[in-house]
DNA sequence: CCCTCACTTGACTGAACGGTCAAGCAGGGC
DNA sequence: GCCCTGCTTGACCGTTCAGTCAAGTGAGGG
């Protein structure tokens, strides 16, 4: 299979990130575990950090396929939101089996450990965010014309709302080893998509 | 200036690590930073990890320093978590003049950093969450009492979600470099703690 | 005056780290 | 049959890491 190494070490090492964190994580132990000599790895890969950007591609892919599917308008806009934490926790917990640690945000925890870091990767990372800030104002702004929420709510206000409160329960649950703390967004998401006041 | 070392150490160990990872600062780091050999850093730490829980306790002594003269009862409660996040901000703000970077929350990054690992240290991290938790509920418990806020509110709940809100923004503030972002934790605030509809 | 003990010094260790490289290998095109 | 090219191999390098240790130093107490 070509083109597979490549992909491999890549998934290999999202893992491995997922369960830890970047720096915890060591070239050697991304070959051992996907099984590839360290040269074939930097055929691919012209530094750690490259790898690293790679990984967070991965994570942003996973998590826009999940979106993806549940931000389909096959149902009411507000439950979408709904169905995107279902599958976010479902994420957290298939992770907490396999690893016996609840891992937290994919993309929140990169997030925390790189956006220290001057360069390209930041300036990504806040990309990143504001693409999924847009799966959430986009289904806000379409529950508004439809009535569902007040029509004095900011999309834009409130989505942000949204990913920041999802991305403190998220170490929040990491904290607690407890997924399911999560699923109270879906109880809090009135609260967070009523107006100012 | 007996008993000075040890508290420069950690003094010191804790700005590094609030401007980076504790993974990223090495002990030779910190030895440099503050003027002392290892023997004598590790007189004092048998570990790096006890260091690490060390920076752990300042943190939360120094977050502590914070909610206590915030939540002093010389003003309504809901003002003194305005007054809170007044101070929360001021710190962010004073370590990104000081660093070039917007550091996220201390006790945040600590606990995304730490969480995955098993051991004392999550069930301190724990601990000091829910601490933190308490002096949130406490205000909004008393502002309750005042008729400030909806009798159906659990203060319990609201507190987390304040403090997860927080936490959150936290993290966008680090991702955008710009601490003024926690700012809108004082206009989300009515609506984190109207009663769930 | 000297002993004790908390603290400091600075050289040291062994392992792990990210990264390099010359040599090989296999397959596809000529 | 040959070479080119994409990929693999495994040994190797210099650095940095956390952690150790034997030998000091100096102040305070008896």
């Amino acid at each position: 299979m070509p083109g597979d190494t490549r992909e491999r070490i890549v998934a290999v090492a999202r893992d491995l990130v997922h369960g830890a964190s970047l720096s915890a994580v060591s070239i050697d132990d991304v070959c051992r575990a996907a099984g590839v000599h360290k040269g074939s790895l930097y055929h691919f890969f012209p530094s750690k950090d490259a790898l690293g950007a790679a990984v967070l591609e991965l994570n942003w892919a996973m998590m826009s396929t999940v979106l993806d599917e549940a931000f389909a308008d096959d149902v009411a806009p507000l439950t979408r939101i709904d169905r995107f934490v279902d599958g976010f926790v479902r994420m957290l917990t298939l992770t907490r089996r396999q690893m016996d640690i609840t891992p937290g945000c994919p993309l929140g925890n990169l997030t925390a450990e790189l956006a220290a870091r001057q360069g390209d990767i930041r300036a990504r990372l806040v990309r990143i965010l504001q693409a999924w800030t847009r799966y959430f104002a986009d289904a806000i702004s379409e529950a508004r014309g439809r009535g569902e929420i007040e029509p004095t709510v900011d999309p834009n206000a409130a989505a942000t709302r949204v990913l920041a409160h999802l991305q403190g329960l998220a170490l929040l649950a990491k904290a607690h080893d407890d997924p399911d703390l999560v699923l109270s967004l879906k109880d809090d998401l009135p609260v967070l998509l009523s107006p100012a006041r």
